[in-house]
DNA sequence: TAGGCCATCTGGTCCT
DNA sequence: AGGACCAGATGGCCTA
């Protein structure tokens, strides 16, 4: 990590970087203050600002002096400023990544497949979103056929027929669960179903359908 | 060793 | 003015 950091600091320092100037000898220094582990940075301290080149000798050339101590000083602004935006950068990009973390753990899990990358983590979450949704639709169709069949033929209905879809009722069962279930673990979550339900046997399908293939019309 | 993935830096742009 | 967001560049690590 250090070592990325300091080839990456190295190069730059030799590049045509601005803010990092070969002048700038304290660079390098600041920039690993700032690492993710830390990011109290060490300020610029009155010694080190005292060695600069203007702060001995006041004397004759007090405003030509004073001009590069102005300049100096603009540069040392700039560099804390990108310092700091480095910083804010690096924290932005650690909370996306913690939400993406986070989006894998909703995810279900397949056993032996290592984790996902960043493109597959998005790409999976959308066709899942798919899967679950098409579940549902599929689920809300069979159920509404059967309340028609049973209103036709005047017979008794089904203790699992429910009027009204509801939340937590049997058409979201799946989607439910699912979600109750792999939120708390990374088992896959396509086992939680009745396996005797055609919606069950949809789900396996299509979740095994989301995770291999692309949805139909999604473009990348 | 090439290629994929990732973390980080950087400068530009937009927004508040 | 300063922060958020974005895309490009760069270099390290890992794997086939």
């Amino acid at each position: 990590m250090c070592t990325a950091m300091e080839t990456v600091y190295s190069d730059m320092d030799s590049s045509s970087c601005d803010y990092f100037t070969h002048d700038d000898e304290d660079s390098c220094s600041s920039m690993h203050a700032s690492s993710p582990s830390s990011s109290i940075r060490k300020p610029a301290s009155p010694a080190s600002d005292s060695q600069g080149p203007c702060a001995t000798d006041m004397g004759q050339k007090k405003r030509r002096r004073g001009r590069a101590r102005n300049e100096a000083t603009v540069h040392v602004v700039k560099k804390n400023r990108r310092v700091k935006a480095n910083d804010r950068e690096r924290n932005r990009m650690h909370s996306l990544n913690d939400a993406l973390e986070t989006l894998r753990t909703v995810l279900p899990a397949f056993p032996d497949d290592s984790k996902l990358t960043k493109i597959e983590t998005l790409r999976f979450a959308h066709n899942y979103i798919w899967a679950l949704s098409e579940t549902i639709r599929i689920a809300d169709i069979e159920q509404r056929q059967n309340k028609s069949r049973a209103d036709a033929s005047l017979l008794l209905p089904s203790p699992c027929v429910i009027d009204a879809p509801s939340p937590g009722s049997d058409a979201c069962s799946w989607s439910s669960s699912a979600s109750s279930s792999s939120s708390s673990s990374s088992s896959p979550s396509y086992c939680t179903s009745s396996p005797s339900s055609p919606a069950g046997c949809f789900q396996t399908d299509v979740l095994q359908y989301s995770y291999h293939n692309f949805v139909p019309g999604m473009s990348y």
